[in-house]
DNA sequence: GTCTATATGCTGATAGAC
DNA sequence: GTCTATCAGCATATAGAC
């Protein structure tokens, strides 16, 4: 299998990927430039552009990337079961995916700003998606007569900002195993809407 | 009194000041240049410097200013009562607070991978006095037995992360009103946390 | 206190050699 | 597919006139 002349790597791709996300996510997009990202990945600033069209693009793959694999980790999860039980399983998902991914979680809260209209638009629409499947749990349960809640959209909101937050302070290496930050979650939202 | 020669503005300083939190809340600390900030203002980027050192030093100080005013009125917060009466204040303020304040608030969440080391130590160490007051109430109501909390600092992060997430999607001008909002993510508080 | 002018360096993106 | 070289523009910050 004959390589093109001057590459160096099958996986250059990809790699261009990795480095944006991690240099993004540790200064912001708009700090970091294709050079840096460049130098990150050990090739010249031209050769970024074998990968994407241009900065924009770059983001918005992305966050367009982190969306799509977490919404279709999200439809993994079974949709049988009680509301309680869907809920707790969303919880307890909603946690761990954004504990292992938290460069991916960041950039995707923190460079919506710095999307066009149109890619910001793209990006909303997924998230919308996402939340979406917590909404449905949420009426579920409310029509069951399982939750009490006074507003279901706007506990969506509130549980998920709730669940997102651990992102801020939550180090591996810390004294709470990801089971016992799970299971603190979770006693925290199914207090808040349970019947 | 005598102005100085070219004067033309006795408060071209705060005029600084809104324009940079404007601008930076807007497109990011980045992303916004030292000549954006002054045609807003409409000055020549060079006066800028008469009322900061550097660029670095215009945003510390609308982070710490920030932080300084919420630490102030949250020092005028009655201290007596029931825990629960407490929480329940503390609630509503930062509730009220942060949404009297999206543009503050949302530069000192976002812009804190711009500052230097120093300035972050100073403006992390400033957020940890407004936790701590949110921990405390926390703390003396587990003591009192009138909240059940497996983790009193996680239940702290929890809250505020979930208090705070109502800047990402509540509208002025929609449906709820500010005392409907409080009441929502109060009922949703005082569950989650009450024996 | 504000202006104009400028020093110095970095930016995103492209062209063409290999 | 990657390189080198380059374009045209904008960045922060400063100096000195007024």
């Amino acid at each position: 299998m004959a390589r093109k002349t001057g590459s160096h790597s099958e996986i250059t791709g990809p790699r261009v990927q990795a480095a944006a996300l991690r240099l993004i996510a540790q200064h912001g997009f708009a700090a970091v430039s294709m050079r840096q990202i460049a130098a990150e990945v050990g090739v010249q600033a031209g050769a970024l552009y074998n990968y994407t069209n241009d900065k924009q693009t770059l983001l918005f793959d992305l966050l367009r990337t982190h969306m799509e694999h977490l919404l279709n980790a999200l439809g993994t999860l079974p949709e049988t079961g009680t509301p309680m039980a869907r809920l707790e399983a969303f919880c307890r998902f909603h946690i761990a995916y954004h504990i292992e991914r938290p460069d991916e979680v960041f950039i995707s809260y923190m460079e919506l700003r710095n999307l066009s209209a149109d890619n910001f638009a793209a990006i909303e629409a997924l998230r919308r998606r996402y939340e979406s499947h917590l909404d449905a749990i949420l009426k579920d349960g409310q029509a069951a007569g399982h939750f009490a809640l006074d507003d279901a959209r706007v506990t969506t909101f509130a549980v998920i900002a709730m669940l997102t937050g651990v992102n801020t302070w939550y180090r591996e290496d810390g004294p709470l195993s990801k089971t016992d930050l799970a299971d603190l979650y979770w006693t925290l939202v199914r207090r808040a809407v349970a019947a």
